[in-house]
DNA sequence: TCATAAGCGAGACGGTACGTCGTGTCTTACG
DNA sequence: CGTAAGACACGACGTACCGTCTCGCTTATGA
């Protein structure tokens, strides 16, 4: 079960500097949440100063939604094993570790993304797309193996994988864990996309 | 094997008073989201103090969680129409309408129930139990009409349908839709709970 | 020196439960100024209800100028010692020592008395009226004695002595000392009440 | 024995937005007294925000001192009329001009004063060491032109002149006037200084 | 002897000011 | 010119106190 990062991944299109005060931003996140996070405590941790955040980050919400969108560009994974369970595996247990660990920041993002239109777009074209194509190239890859029907590849719920595990993970009772990704896979998954068709 | 669907949802704990804060509350949180909520404003939307709101609720968050538990306390739900698919689909029905309609305030709920165990323990004792279990009598009810087989009913996924269609809500690019809630019922749920068991 | 209280002083006007309140008012104003004293903090060192104190006086200013006015009450003095000079020493001393006791309750007097011509009123008639009256009976009996001249008795000084003592408790950092009233009597008052008339 | 009536008053410590800042707040407490000053008022007055007071002042009691002790600093009168009594004429009617104006920032003075040993501190250094130095030079004047005796002039009681007319216009029943100013100097305190010493 | 009312304790309530903190804008001085 | 430092206006937070009020409980008389 190797997930291979073949897939090219898109370069960071921030300079080093702005990548410090995005990590900046992301570990306060963790460590805080995003009530506690300040712009100041950003700009004191990276030794800049608040213009220097606001000139790239015009608020606080743009700041997070960068910092999540490059945190997650970052561990970034495109599994290919050759077979549809261990790819769903693979992908499923990246994103609950990437978002148990950085859930504060996933509900700083949600709540943030809802309160400005940009923000959504934002987030629709630099997060959502490519992971919509990413799983998408997954499933297409077991069709091409035989694995399931093109017919079974659903618009609608396309994102059923990561959310489900991602509501998980931002509600503080009950993390997901690897036990969770498998049962969620082969019990929810795969019997929805090789469930008999009309 | 008792059919619960028309059995007594507990009463409010609340007096009339608190019933019109947390109305209040509800309300401006819908309105305005929680960040633009103002304990303030909640208190003049009811003609009370802020003291007389801080009296009940010590801070925002226990103010926001109540509102919201009391909102669902309301609202909810106990189907009971002889058919696994039908229970299924109004419980996600109803789930949707009201996640939607207070799309804010659940994303509030999940930020501040993360920053304090207390908040976490209210929200687990007042409201996922309830859910759970409702869920689970649904389940149960299905397994006695021979609709799926009692081994289907799985603990570690019981918040499946409302996990994932909260998730829908929350993410304010993709609110679900009834054909959203048809979908995963017919084409995830049902298959995962009539699935070949080893 | 022996002051005597032969005056007759006028009997308290309040009930024993209103001479506690006023008590229990006085020792907290001396314990924490006029600022930190809270009328809950009354009520509850009394033992009574905050609806009780505001029935008898219905303000915190009306009820700290009652229980200034009782405490000077109780701790009038008339002095009759035969002298000038020693009547106005035991005078003197005795104003000493109560307005250093209580110096933050005269503060608190000053504020409000300045705050409501009603509380204005009060003082003037419950309080200056007599303290005038007690000052001029000390120096006409001087007058008899043949110590001073009638003509000495000034109608615009007449509060010299009592309001530089005050002024001194009032001010924190030089409260005044017996030595303060000894060096006024001596060398301010007597001078000034024996000068040559024209 | 070098005359210093034209004496460099000392400089404003405040810059030009501090000044503004206490400017207001001695006008609101010339109109509303200190119960009824709020210092959101004194920002909305000046322009600023209620952080920028309290950036400097971190309490409503160490802005009102800083008010008063700015307030008597302009204020202040350096007389040198070549007469004791001129000079003492002088001195108490622009004490009694000025206190009586602002007796409500002078009971508030005195009130906080009493209750912070910091505000005690400022306010013996930056007003009261000033204002004793002020008498003893006027004082040492008329020792030089041989008006007084140099033994007359009292450690003790060098708050004479100011303590009265400030007691005066503290109590708000008696206000002092010019005819009190006379009567005072020439009737007290000139008698108190020209006595024969032992 | 009992009830009916007056006074009381307890304490919730509306209102208002406090002092704190965070955001986003701005200016100043340095490199 | 971009940056670090940090002051500033704004506005919400959570706390405290005032003066009003509504509850029951007691107690003290009048039928």
């Amino acid at each position: 079960m190797t997930p291979i990062a073949d897939c090219a991944t898109e370069p960071s299109p921030w300079s080093p500097r702005e990548a410090e005060l995005l990590a900046a931003t992301l570990q306060l996140l963790q460590e805080n949440g995003y009530e506690r996070l300040t712009v100041d405590a950003v700009a004191a941790t990276a030794k800049a100063s608040k213009a220097t955040v606001y000139r790239r980050w015009p608020s606080k919400g743009e700041l997070v939604l960068a910092a999540f969108i490059e945190g997650c560009r970052q561990a970034a994974v495109h599994p290919n094993t050759g077979s549809l369970r261990e790819d769903l595996l693979a992908l499923g247990e990246a994103i609950t570790a990437h978002a148990t660990k950085h859930s504060a920041t996933v509900r700083a993002v949600m709540v943030e993304v809802s309160r400005d239109p940009a923000l959504r777009e934002a987030m629709q074209h630099q997060f959502l797309d490519q992971r919509k194509a990413l799983i998408e190239s997954v499933l297409r890859q077991a069709v091409g193996r035989g694995e399931i029907q093109a017919a079974a590849i659903s618009d609608e719920l396309w994102d059923l994988l990561p959310g489900y595990l991602i509501f998980r993970s931002v509600m503080p009772t009950r993390p997901p864990t690897m036990k969770t990704v498998q049962a969620f896979v082969d019990n929810v998954i795969i019997p929805s996309l090789t469930r008999p068709l009309a």
